[in-house]
DNA sequence: GAGAAATGCGAGAACGTTCTCGCAAGTCGT
DNA sequence: ACGACTTGCGAGAACGTTCTCGCATTTCTC
């Protein structure tokens, strides 16, 4: 087993019989070089097998042609799967690699995963952040001066291009389809992360998106006229376990709700799981709305009724919006994509509207 | 807007008095050097926000602590989400990124991207191949000698390590499971990639894993005493429209199928919405078993019974493996873990057993 | 207290590119 | 036919590290 040495520019130059300078030019098509040299410099190149270094390349140049994804990942991965995916082929379209890294929704992580980032020459970054508020491993001079795009959420400061949908105006939206389906005892599910099991107070809810959904959820019931009989709020932790509980808590209230409305598809499937065990029928016995679409959403029967928020759309311009950032300067601006609900069968219809 | 100066190692090398190669040592921890010097240098480096280059770094190891991840994405994205994350985890764990890209099941599409990974100096690759015949992007010459892990399906070579599920004895005990259960109308749903729409003869199947789930199917059905009744089989292309319209054709033969086998979770969303929208009810008027275990597979009611393959297993041992190679020169192996039938309740019990 | 060994550090090459300069030869205009 | 461009290409620096040498200086040994 011979080591196998790499084929480089000056192997190339050595066998054409050219220096270092023509076979760059040759192979990258620049400055002032003769068609008949190009033609033969790539004949030697790919006789010899030749293949570019692009690390030699980013390096020279400053520019790696490399995007660095953060991004949290819950364990539907809802969100991560379908944005990662986009987000990778749209790079691929603009001529960009991605390196991809998880969060798990931990600051710290986050932070090393940016600095890792960066360290590895990133052109830029898109980053689902994991707190609102802290954000002292973007400042400009962290940064390198590298652009960095928002998406999912937002942050509490202007100097970043930020991609979210609008869920606020989704969730209350879902709401009045409820109540307009004669729903009055209504129950709300919220996943938020950094809490343990769950609560049936508002906790500080570190995201921005998950505040936008309760939010809307909660202007929803108070735009329903008469008002809803009965409305329990209750913030879980991201979780198997602690979601299972918070939905058996919700169903053994003394006003159980008709209706729950869950801000993701892992309190989906708890509410699926737990109405299953009691031999509750969906869009019977129990109506469900959630967020995010899904194909099983879709294929279920009955089909889950689901915020639908553009997410391949997000990935996509966040990659545009980043690519434009790193080739020029534009101003920060805040996008946000329009969400919207999805009629299927999981909402009962209770009395004739 | 100054231009922002990124601190190198020779600024932190002048602001603390002392050379280049002293720096190195002291942030690098190699070689002589004194206790109290690298004391110094680090603060030196800290205060003026020293961040290393890791390209620069890695072009003078030759290596880039980074693996290319080239794999498929099916479009409910059963095996992507779930390998990635545990990859991408993994080699975290050992101290290397990942760089990733799809092919879209596309031969052209999966040598461009092997290619530019190489470009990009991975250390290594693991791949999901598009075709089991056409290696010719992976010959030692074209890899510079970098080590390659073949996952969930095999290679007609014995030149890499491949990591995969026992698909064919699961697939038949997932037969026998249903032919226990009273079903004497089998019917099997599999999607092969290339072909268009569905056939209803054995096409060539480009891919092991699902000729290993039709042979374990076809074995299911040899080792069923008596005989089944009816055997309906059909290939079908990875895709909605083409799905739907299969599983249409197997419910409309003169003797439609109690049981439907799917290949994959593509088919198994098939199966379901086509059921529902003729108000079949799953686990009662019509039967299935997928391959592929899901959170959603296992919160539908009824649950679905589905093979359910180790994919994270597989994604974290490839990782491990792939190390392993990069850093040792261990002989290419076949590892296989074993995939297994998890009962749940989307089989009628058509009879006493 | 003199030679040997250990210690700490600087000089400089190397990794594989790209790109600026400048030089030689060729082409054009008058 | 002579200056003024144009064309094609080579020399060499630069990107930011790491690491091998070798040279001082200190410490050890008997």
């Amino acid at each position: 087993m011979a080591a196998i040495k790499t084929v480089t520019i000056n192997d190339v130059a050595k066998a054409a019989g050219v220096s270092r300078a023509t076979v760059s030019r040759a192979l990258s098509g620049y400055g002032r070089i003769n068609k008949a040299t190009i033609d033969h410099v790539q004949a030697v190149a790919d006789s010899l097998g030749y293949k570019p270094n692009a690390l030699a390349a980013a390096m020279r140049a400053g520019k790696t042609k490399t995007i660095g994804l953060v991004v949290i990942s819950d364990f539907t991965n809802a969100f991560f799967d379908r944005a990662t995916k986009a987000i990778i082929d749209q790079a691929k379209a603009l001529g960009y690699r991605v390196l991809i890294s998880h969060t798990d929704e931990n600051l710290e992580v986050e932070q090393l995963a940016v600095e890792t980032m960066l360290s590895n020459q990133v052109d830029g970054l898109i980053l689902v952040p994991s707190s609102t508020t802290d954000h002292s491993h973007l400042t400009p001079k962290k940064l390198d001066g590298k652009p960095v795009i928002i998406i999912d959420r937002k942050l509490d400061t202007p100097r970043f291009t930020t991609i979210t949908t609008g869920d606020e105006a989704a969730a209350e939206e879902a709401v009045l389809h409820a109540t307009e389906h004669g729903h009055t005892n209504l129950g709300f599910l919220i996943a938020v992360p950094g809490i343990k099991g769950f609560k049936k107070t508002e906790p500080h809810i570190p995201i921005t998106s998950v505040q936008e959904r309760a939010d809307g959820f909660a202007k929803g019931v108070q735009a329903t006229k008469p008002k809803p009989k009965s409305v329990s709020w209750i913030y879980c932790e991201d979780e198997e376990e602690a979601a299972n509980s918070a939905v058996e808590e919700l169903l053994d209230s003394p006003k159980p709700p008709s209706i729950i409305f869950t801000s993701n598809n892992d309190m989906l499937l708890a509410v699926l799981k737990v109405a299953g065990s009691r031999g509750l029928v969906i869009g019977k016995d129990l109506s469900v709305i959630s967020f995010d679409d899904s194909p099983w959403a879709a294929a279920m029967v009955p089909g889950i009724t689901v915020v639908a928020r553009p997410v391949e759309d997000l990935g996509h311009l966040a990659v545009t919006e980043l690519v434009a950032a790193i080739e020029g300067k534009p101003k920060p601006r805040e996008i946000v994509l329009e969400a919207h609900l999805v009629r299927r069968g999981s909402v009962a219809k209770l009395r004739k509207a």
